[in-house]
DNA sequence: AGACCGCATTTAACGGCGTTAATCTTGTCT
DNA sequence: AGACAAGATTAACGCCGTTAAATGCGGTCT
């Protein structure tokens, strides 16, 4: 095997233990690593003293530091698009789906800064790179996309573009978090409490604007 | 000298030719490796062969690279205050100067990816121990805080938390711009036409939400 | 059983990095 | 001339990402 393409690794003969294989256990480690650290702190010979193999095992299951750190950013799609879905579920009134939606991501950002950094930061050159990774965030950007037309088959949202309406709310969620977790707030957001209140304020004021009919 | 405080350099001889001092020039180098490679190929030792001196020669005029990195970043908020200042020279109606304020902010985000990265980003840990940097970043920020109480009293901007409306208006452009410079709008806005467009629609979707009284 | 093969991992090494201590140079002041 | 400090250099420490070569090791074929 020309190596690095396993990523899934051989199937266990059935019968072996439901051991993680040494290519979740890097992942579970570095996710830590880079809660822990942030992506500037990260290191991929930190992650093999913590799952306890030597510098070099990483490059069998990942391509390098980055494949992994592309591995970290795929969770945390994964995790943002199940806390956006939980919200979906929940409240069905278009303005207010919407609404919290806003409010999910930023709790997202301000519960796992590192994450997010590693999911849209300059750490990961392609995306296109990792098929996977670039699914996961089409998945969660999805969920926004559906919300918007929900909204507007509602009459709640503007007709137009549909992407476009959500690329603005996505945006606009997007710079408060990285506004908030990059400290450029902190006067103003000093508490998860204050940035809640804040985001709501925030989401507000676009709603408005989404809500009449463009120029 | 305790070293580190200087930063000015002292005083030529009044005589010696404008030959910027090693500080300036490690400034020079350092802003000049930021664009061309971005903040992760960014290494002191590649600033110090660029300006042609040994590698241990940048501690004595900046404390390290995150120091060398804040001076960057300080530039960067000088050279978009600037631009943001030429707007509202050019530009009086306040619905007009807001909306190019945005559009501002993403050119300049654009035209300088790896600047905006430094400016926001986790590299610089603690922006308070960088006083000046601070500073720029607040006067670039008071200017927009000042656009959108000259649009509060022209009636043209609800009334209200004059900074709160400034930080929603700020984290929409940010977001668009963090969004675009990190590729994930990629089939949305190959270029920067495309870029200005969309920084338009989207900055007028908050304006239209900005004119409205809040509930 | 014994030879063999491919997956998984280790050991060792290369070059680059940030940072520091010790050293040298150079110009100024007394 | 001699003291002195600013400014720069050399050399070293320990970390990093990555790679090549050597090693273990479980299954397969004869």
């Amino acid at each position: 095997m020309s190596r690095t393409a396993t990523r899934a690794g051989r199937r266990r003969p059935a019968n072996a233990p439901a051991v993680a294989s040494l290519g979740d256990e890097l992942l579970k480690a570095a996710a830590a690593l880079v809660a822990e650290r942030g992506p500037q702190g990260f290191s991929l010979r930190e992650v093999a003293r913590r799952a306890r193999v030597s510098e070099a095992a990483p490059y069998w299951h990942f391509a390098g530091k980055e494949a992994l750190l592309a591995g970290v950013a795929e969770e945390g799609f994964v995790a943002l698009a199940a806390l956006m879905a939980e919200v979906c579920e929940r409240v069905k009134d278009p303005d207010r789906q919407l609404q919290e939606l806003g409010v999910a991501y930023v709790r997202f950002a301000l519960a796992h800064p590192s994450h997010l950094r590693v999911m849209f930061g300059p750490e990961i050159r392609d995306k296109n790179a990792h098929p996977t990774l670039k699914a996961a965030g089409d998945r969660a950007f999805g969920l926004l996309v559906r919300a918007i037309s929900d909204g507007q088959r509602a009459g709640r949202v503007q007709q137009g573009d549909t992407e476009e309406l959500a690329v603005a709310a996505w945006a606009l969620v997007h710079g408060l978090s990285a506004l908030i977790i990059d400290g450029q707030l902190r006067r103003r957001v000093p508490n998860e409490r204050a940035a809640q209140r804040l985001a709501t304020k925030v989401t507000k004021l676009l709603q408005m604007g989404l809500t009449r009919q463009s120029s």
